[in-house]
DNA sequence: GCAAGGTC
């Protein structure tokens, strides 16, 4: 029978895919991986019958890095890795998954890509092909292609299967690629710059550059330096009040307080505890000017009759909130519940795992029309502290579908409650509580109020009131996370007049930003575009984790010396790492990508050009860089290692030819070496005798000996036109060929390592 | 020992 290979993106859609197709029939089998089981069932294609396959990965199955000789961070020179090759595999951590796929890829005529219909899942669609090639080059595939994991939604991206989008997953190839080299370029040399040259850090201290994490780390600092630099600015107001629960007085009740007005500010109710008075807003708010001021309150001290100018009324609303994304969600907990992202989502996965919500990961903030939300209500019916509330909804006429939000990843609903939580705890009760109370709010009716804004005016200047009436608390009754209030003031009419309580001249002082809380920091990632909703809780965490930056009253981020440190040194070179716009123009030139306006050796070598660019200045701009280090850290007066000579390259290497370098090293006992950059594949290397190297140059210079002699023997291809001349041996400069000169045989032995020449005499020669 | 993005 035609068997047919369907592969999910998460073992969660596997199954509902499986489910939904197989009418609820589907046989259940382990793979591999004890986390992806495989789902079988009968099924028809093309009106020809078929068995189907279903089984998942786990996110990415293959995974993009440098080959191994260049994992070394002490003998490839960073400035390599803008070059080296990439090599994508098979993730160690899904060789499991791998295996399944294989096994299944071999029996299948054809495999249909269910992965996620967003850009990395069209990415992922192109790696568990390539896999499943690998193993069967003459299979088929499709791509299926949902909107929703609903039954409408899954069995006519069935009967409709398109093609995997190889655009969208070019352009995830190129993000991987880019943020692999530059991360690993300018991780390295940070921390070896800082490991070496300044006291304080651990030889094993990673200090980390990520596309994103300077960002976040960029935000922190931001806001920072805002409240740090903040100059704080007297400004003035006038300030009146009415006594509370008072009804305003007629012009001519007392005529003597208009005398009193005259001399000062004055306040008839400065007996009376302040709290009993209600405040008028200035409708100038504030000025800066002093002298100003003091005019317009002089005026209304003098004639300090208010006039009710006008009483405007109207309905207002509180409205519920969207249904709930995964941003929303971490920013809302964040802020209510004061737990930080990533343990808001640790918990969000551990629920959704034991059945308790629905997927958490999603960007989706409106609910599908195939989703019955009713139904959903239901759940909570049981629910003590629900009951009451959930029946309103039901049964009374207080149910409202909910919003519309303008957000959707095209696969997964908003966040809601699946089960009842009677039986969580601590936090994971908590977040599931703000789940359910939350999805109950969005289902329910905006919040409706009556306000009252009363106008008056003292001598030309404005004031205003404004009043609030709580008609009907809806969603806020289930909702407590939201405030609103009644403010109750006095009843006024139009043309009223009345001596206020109090007229008061007011000095106050403007005031710097706090620091950045998690919940604004998730807001600004999110609309920069720093990260995904799934990844912005990491980049969090990550910046802490590397100590960038610092939690205060488990409340405020805070840089440290080493995040600012970080920013001000590529800032004081003119590099934006900290600022979102790297990374927004890459998401642009990935957009165009996918819209054919691009192509992707463009944007690559376009981008890659930018960094090694930014980092040659770096490299050659390091006093400036050390120069704000300085600001924070102290020199180490013993350098464990001369960076800066680390990475020479002295010469090609005579085995691998003229596409390989020979580079100037250091073991980890200190002793320098020129060393192939092929180890360990090429064990070439020169070794002094002295430490000779120091001062290394190349030349251009072709060795005629050579080309006759020794080393042409060694099958060492001598074409190679470098020279290293050594400047302690004298005449100064020295200038010989390394391999046949005597002098400098004195100071160095020459290991060829194994050749494949069947010349056994070749290995391990010295030159003496 | 490095990134960001999927995911368990």
């Amino acid at each position: 029978m035609l068997r047919i290979l369907n592969v999910a993106e998460k073992p969660s859609v596997a199954s509902q895919i499986a489910q939904t197709l197989s009418r609820n029939k589907p046989q259940h089998r382990r793979g591999k991986s004890k986390y992806n089981p495989i789902w079988e069932f009968d099924h028809y294609f093309n009106n020809q019958k078929c068995r189907m396959v279903v089984t998942s990965v786990s996110g990415h199955l293959m995974k993009l890095d440098f080959p191994q000789q260049y994992q070394s961070w002490n003998m490839i020179d960073p400035l390599e890795l803008f070059e080296a090759p990439v090599e994508r595999f098979v993730d160690e951590k899904s060789s499991e998954i791998a295996k399944t796929i294989e096994i299944e890829a071999k029996k299948a005529r054809c495999v249909v890509l269910w992965l996620d219909c967003d850009r990395e899942g069209e990415n992922i669609s192109f790696e568990v092909l390539e896999h499943c090639q690998k193993f069967n080059n003459r299979i088929q595939y499709k791509r299926a292609i949902f909107n929703a994991l609903t039954r409408q939604d899954l069995t006519r991206a069935w009967e409709r299967l398109g093609i995997p989008n190889e655009l969208e997953s070019i352009s995830v190839d190129v993000r991987r690629e880019l943020d692999l080299r530059t991360g690993a370029v300018f991780t390295r040399f940070q921390s070896k710059l800082l490991q070496n040259m300044f006291l304080g850090f651990g030889e094993k201290q990673v200090i980390s550059y990520g596309s994103c994490q300077f960002p976040t780390l960029g935000f922190v600092v931001d806001r920072y330096n805002r409240r740090k630099n903040f100059v704080q600015e007297k400004y003035y107001f006038i300030d009146v009040s009415i006594k509370n629960q008072t009804q305003p007085q007629d012009e001519d009740e007392d005529q003597d307080q208009k005398s009193n007005y005259q001399r000062n500010s004055y306040n008839k109710g400065r007996n009376n505890n302040n709290k009993k008075l209600i405040k008028f807003d200035w409708q100038r708010r504030r000025l800066f000017d002093k002298f100003c001021v003091a005019v317009l309150y002089e005026m209304c001290v003098k004639n300090p009759q208010a006039t009710v100018l006008s009483i405007f009324k109207k309905p207002e609303k509180k409205y519920r909130p969207y249904p709930l994304n995964t941003v929303e969600l971490q920013r809302r907990c964040s802020k209510r519940l004061r737990l930080n992202a990533t343990m808001i989502m640790n918990i969000a996965e551990s629920l959704y795992q034991k059945g308790y919500i629905s997927y958490p990961r999603t960007e989706t903030n409106s609910f599908p029309k195939t989703i019955n939300v009713k139904n959903l209500i239901s759940v909570q019916q049981n629910d003590q502290r629900f009951s009451n509330y959930v029946n309103k909804l039901l049964n009374g006429n207080k149910f409202c579908p909910p919003k519309h939000g303008r957000f959707s990843d095209n696969s997964h609903p908003p966040i809601y409650p699946v089960k009842p939580g009677n039986n969580l705890q601590g936090n994971d009760l908590r977040v599931y509580e703000f789940i359910a109370r939350h999805f109950l709010a969005c289902c329910s009716q905006d919040a409706i109020g009556d306000s009252t804004v009363v106008t008056i005016g003292i001598s030309g200047e404005k004031f205003t009131l404004k009043g609030l009436i709580i008609r009907e608390y809806n969603f806020l009754e289930i909702y407590k996370y939201e405030r609103w209030s009644d403010i109750t003031i006095p009843n006024f009419h139009e043309g009223q007049t009345f001596i206020p309580e109090s007229i008061l001249f007011q000095e106050s002082e403007t005031q710097p930003p706090n620091l950045l809380t998690e919940p604004e920091l998730i807001k600004l990632m999110d609309k920069e575009g720093i990260g995904t909703d799934a990844t912005i809780a990491d980049h969090i965490s990550k910046v802490q984790y590397r100590k960038y930056v610092v939690k205060e009253r488990n409340l405020y981020f805070k840089p440290t010396d080493l995040g600012l440190a970080l920013v001000e040194s590529y800032d004081s070179l003119g590099f934006q790492f900290s600022k979102p716009n790297l990374r927004a123009n890459l998401e642009f030139d990935l957009k165009l990508i996918i819209s054919g306006q691009k192509n992707k050796n463009d944007v690559l070598q376009n981008n890659i050009k930018l960094y090694k660019d930014a980092f040659l200045k770096t490299i050659n701009n390091q006093n400036k860089f050390i120069t704000k280090l300085r600001l924070y850290f102290q020199i180490n007066p013993n350098p464990p290692i001369q960076n800066n000579k680390q990475f020479l390259q002295i010469m090609t290497c005579p085995k691998c030819g003229p596409q390989t370098k020979v580079l100037l090293r250091t073991t980890k006992n200190g002793k320098t070496y020129c060393g192939c950059r092929n180890y360990p594949n090429c064990k070439f290397s020169i070794w002094p005798k002295e430490n000779v190297f120091s001062e290394i140059k190349v030349t251009q210079v072709i060795c005629q000996s050579c080309l006759r002699n020794k080393i042409k023997s060694f099958k060492c291809d001598c074409s190679f036109k470098n020279i290293p001349m050594i400047s302690h041996l004298e005449p100064f400069p020295y200038r010989a060929c390394i391999y046949c000169d005597p002098e400098i045989a004195e100071f160095v032995s020459i290991n060829m390592g194994a050749t494949n020449t069947n010349n056994s005499n070749s290995q391990n020669r010295t030159f003496n």
